[in-house]
DNA sequence: TGCATTTAAATTGTATACAATATAATTTTG
DNA sequence: CAAAATTATATTGTATACAATTTAAATGCA
């Protein structure tokens, strides 16, 4: 295991599995005109309707070198609007828009449409998606 | 497990950890001037000393477009040599240098300064391996 | 043989990622 | 209170990814 072979890595299926996973996306997402990272923030968005940068960011992992262009590329296409916050005019407030909002029911079957693509049944997935977020929680404390 | 919120999907933890690992490698790799992409094609060139384009494209599930410019920029290092095919000259064969070759030596303790980070025992780890090579199959064989 | 098809890389253009730095606003502190 | 430190976002520059197209070479086949 800690062989100095591609094929005894840990971390090159995660980065290629990343990757094709996305890819799996990509038909689902394009005819909305969505990119995988707009459509993690719609999620977030659809779910709080209200956040920050920060905040958006935390969740995503993302500074904000990333997610400033991605918001105004979203903000172009009137899925959100950006809005200095009056009280602290650091913060950046991102608000979903009427017409983000009615893309939801454009992405409602996307979910299941992966997961077949993927051939995971439900106790599969729901297992491997736990192992992944303790890894992250892993990284998340090393990184304090 | 099909809701439409960030954290049921099993996609993002997938994207999320393989940036956050990858991340792990940065301080590991920045001193040898190399990023994560260049040293899995180093991995690659390791073993097999000489590989096309399309070989280590086909490894990696990368295309031309994204290996010609990092190859460019391996060459540009002293890494690689980027050498037409005489018999076809469609063909890129991508060389190791000596001074490629030299550079396994700096990278020997990398896997293991990983797994010790990412704090999994190695079964957990060929475990974890094992799922997302299946996954990667599953896809494999999709594309076709 | 000769031309259509296929193939391997390269090129072009767009969208992330992310380090490093800059900017502006807020908080802390002496 | 005023300067220093911190914070939130934006900007700049570099390096992937990847779709779409182009180019040049090799192959298939009538």
């Amino acid at each position: 295991m800690l062989e100095l072979t591609l094929k005894y890595q840990l971390c090159f299926p995660m980065y290629a599995l990343s990757r094709q996973v996305t890819a799996l996306y990509r038909p689902l997402l394009e005819p909305l005109g969505l990119t995988y990272p707009q459509y993690l923030i719609l999620m977030l968005m659809w779910e709080h309707k209200k956040l920050t940068v920060k905040e958006i960011g935390k969740e995503l992992w993302l500074d904000s070198g990333t997610l400033t262009p991605l918001l105004k590329r979203m903000e172009e296409k009137g899925l959100v609007e950006r809005i200095r916050d009056k009280s602290d005019e650091r913060v950046v407030n991102i608000h979903l828009t009427e017409s983000g909002m009615l893309f939801r029911n454009e992405c409602l079957d996307i979910p299941s449409k992966i997961q077949c693509q993927l051939n995971l049944n439900p106790d599969q997935a729901v297992a491997l998606r736990s192992q992944l977020y303790e890894l992250l929680e892993v990284l998340d404390k090393q990184g304090t």
